[in-house]
DNA sequence: TATTGTTATACTCTATAACTATA
DNA sequence: TATAGTTATAGAGTATAACAATA
């Protein structure tokens, strides 16, 4: 039981630390054939997944950052053609940050990458065992997430 | 199916997203009632783990990080008390770090509060879902770091 | 007066290069 | 000559504070 927790727990951070060194971010780069850093990456795929224009505050929120250093990056990106930023027509203060055509295929195949590993390491388990892992995955990161959201509110 | 892989990653994306954000970090060290950065955490949490002196390159490979990052944190612990070096008896260049007690009983703080944070998220969790998030986890661990390490070295 | 985003600045984390001392 | 670790330096990533414009 205690076990169990604390082997989960070490996994967990054997899985953070290979994901999170800068190496790894090198070869996603180099797969996906583009140059970008880390929270480049991250605001590109982020605007994928949701599947429509963002905010900068919305951006910063979901991942977890300050807005300015999200507002350098938009900037950035901007610049190079991978999005747009279009005045919020709700509030003039704000922007909505549109992916461009380039950005999406970017985004796209970055994420692909990222898919394609999990999709190598899991290719010899059984369907049952893939589809336990994303059931368990999925709550584990709702619980983990809430509680964690639901501190910081607090204090 | 490919379904189960998108949930995988975008749940697995979710959670490095909030275990590494800055607040994370801070409450971590609250909690413990500690004040050490994130590398200085690290170090020793691995040393805990590790239950046996260890070198400064052992360290560096097993956190995926250079060795100057190493040397830095290690002599600043060993300022704080929380380790020693000690010259390694069969090589006269290399140095076993030892943790005090005092740096055993931080470190083993430090852990405490992460393991307490996933036993707070899994505490609704039945035995057996528990049991299979514990060897699933593993088995990914073990599949996706392999799968890392192995293109590293072709490369 | 509160909020959205920006500019300016500084701090944390980590890598690379050049070095030393031992093997 | 190769290896373990160190020193020096630079770059990436992120936060904080002060500000502008709009609500």
């Amino acid at each position: 039981m205690d076990e169990d927790l604390n082997s989960t727990v070490a996994a967990f951070r054997r899985l953070v630390t290979t994901i999170n060194r800068g190496k790894t971010h090198e070869r996603l780069t180099e797969a996906a054939g583009v140059r970008l850093d880390r929270p480049d990456v991250q605001i590109l795929v982020h605007l994928l997944d949701a599947g429509e224009p963002r905010r900068i505050g919305v951006i910063a929120e979901n991942l977890q950052v300050e807005s300015p250093h999200v507002t350098r990056h938009v900037a950035a990106l901007e610049q190079r053609g991978l999005l747009e930023r279009v005045r919020d027509p709700d509030d003039g203060r704000a922007w909505q940050i549109v992916l461009t055509e380039e950005g999406a295929e970017v985004a796209s195949r970055c994420r692909r990458v990222t898919t394609e590993w999990f999709e190598g390491a899991l290719a010899d388990w059984s369907a049952a065992d893939r589809a336990e892992l994303s059931r368990l995955m999925s709550k584990l990161s709702d619980d983990l997430c809430e509680r964690m959201r639901a501190r910081l509110v607090i204090k």
